[in-house]
DNA sequence: CGTACTATTGAAAAATCTCAAGCGTTGTGG
DNA sequence: CCACAACGCTTGAGATTTTTCAATAGTACG
């Protein structure tokens, strides 16, 4: 039961929690959005296998990815605290999530008070994550957010056990541009650029991590993104 | 009691709530540190008067500023959640503050679950806040986000009864740019633009807004900023 | 009154974007 | 099974935006 879910992201403790919560499971193909801006948060969801962008789509029409989330990621925590979801959630590869209903999870906290606070310390979380995103938005040069962004991918996988050197990219340029705030033609340069310096070997969606070390000091700037 | 910290940003139950959990005041004057990053949350802080920038130091040692914070305001909610603040709190000019103790916040956290809904909603819009300054300083050109930064500022102040039309900045120019990803001589450039056509009046720290149709068209492409 | 700080402005340099073309893969229908 | 259409990626060249460096000026404060 308590690894119903595959949900490494979370804590011993919450992994119980959450794994006892699931009231059912969902599939989702590739491109298939799972919601929309503006849902009312009928339910939370955990991600069992494959991978999601959470995008949010401005005034003008346009649509900027806010961030990507891997198998053990809980996804929708701002709609829990505000009732409707405020991104689309689109499934970047044929995926499989646990559904977690609003009203269970909220009747438990109840019960749970040693809940509330773990839910608080994961908002805190993505409050700090989303924090660092702006940091980076705002103050590093464009290799030195690809750097980021492939070396914070890394550790998140790493994270739950699997390689973290060997990257298999299920976005697209265009979407990792979006989310980093370049041109999707920039990305595909810099990967390029590191390529040729040996940092990495870049192979369509297939990025392999050479050097580590020179790859995490471009990074440096900032605790690590995604 | 009710109106003991003037928290104008604050719905009138948590205003209730908050006041009556006031411990001290605390004066801070222009320059001084509130807390570092790294402290433990002891407690949080409303504004009572005056203003506050929060900053993250980045690896390289240079810092950002991730927010400001006027009067009315909470800060330090992510220590909060976390246990530990993760941002320094600098006064922009002399302020004034409320202290809340944290363990008298949490002690009443556990007899009002209301509260602790209150709490959640409250992370959550600073959640959406974070998330939607990434989104600017991803997708918006240097005039939009000076734009996007005027008009925040103005629908602040109007929320909280102050004029909206006439600003007075606290924060100098290096700080706006380090808030928006730009450098002072740019955000320097944009308000003397915006002042050349008309849209804005710009003398220093005093800025009027002489065209708010058109300021808001700039910023349109944002949920405001700030 | 002078010093320190903040803001403005200009000119040149650098980073990034835009437009455009071409290539490799993947998937589909004949 | 092949051909082709669609899509995603790469690369180039020129345009644009923003930064950098530098000089000047206004303002606040001792």
């Amino acid at each position: 039961m308590r690894r119903l879910c595959e949900a490494g992201g979370l804590r011993p403790a919450e992994i119980e929690v959450v794994a006892a919560l699931v009231s059912s499971r969902r599939r989702l193909e590739r491109g298939a959005r799972l919601l929309d801006a503006g849902d009312p948060c009928a339910a939370l969801f955990a991600i069992r296998s494959g991978s999601v962008k959470s995008t949010a789509r401005m005034a003008d029409g346009r649509e900027q990815v806010t961030g990507f989330y891997l198998a053990g990621d809980l996804l929708g925590l701002e709609g829990l605290a505000l009732r409707t979801h405020l991104r689309e959630l689109v499934a970047l590869e044929d995926s499989e999530l646990c559904v977690v209903r609003r009203g269970d999870l909220e009747a438990l906290l109840g019960r749970l008070p040693r809940l509330h606070a773990e839910l608080h310390a994961l908002m805190g979380r993505e409050l700090v994550r989303a924090q660092g995103t702006s940091l980076a938005l705002g103050s590093l040069a464009a290799d030195e957010r690809v750097a980021a962004f492939v070396v914070g991918l890394s550790r998140r996988l790493r994270e739950r056990g699997r390689d973290g050197a060997a990257l298999v990219l299920p976005m697209t340029r265009a979407e990792i541009g979006s989310f980093l705030g370049l041109q999707l033609e920039t990305v595909s340069r810099i990967f390029s650029r590191l390529h040729g310096e040996g940092i990495l070997e870049v192979k369509r969606q297939v990025v392999t991590i050479r050097d580590g070390e020179r790859l995490e000091r471009l990074a440096a700037r900032c605790e690590a993104l995604l």
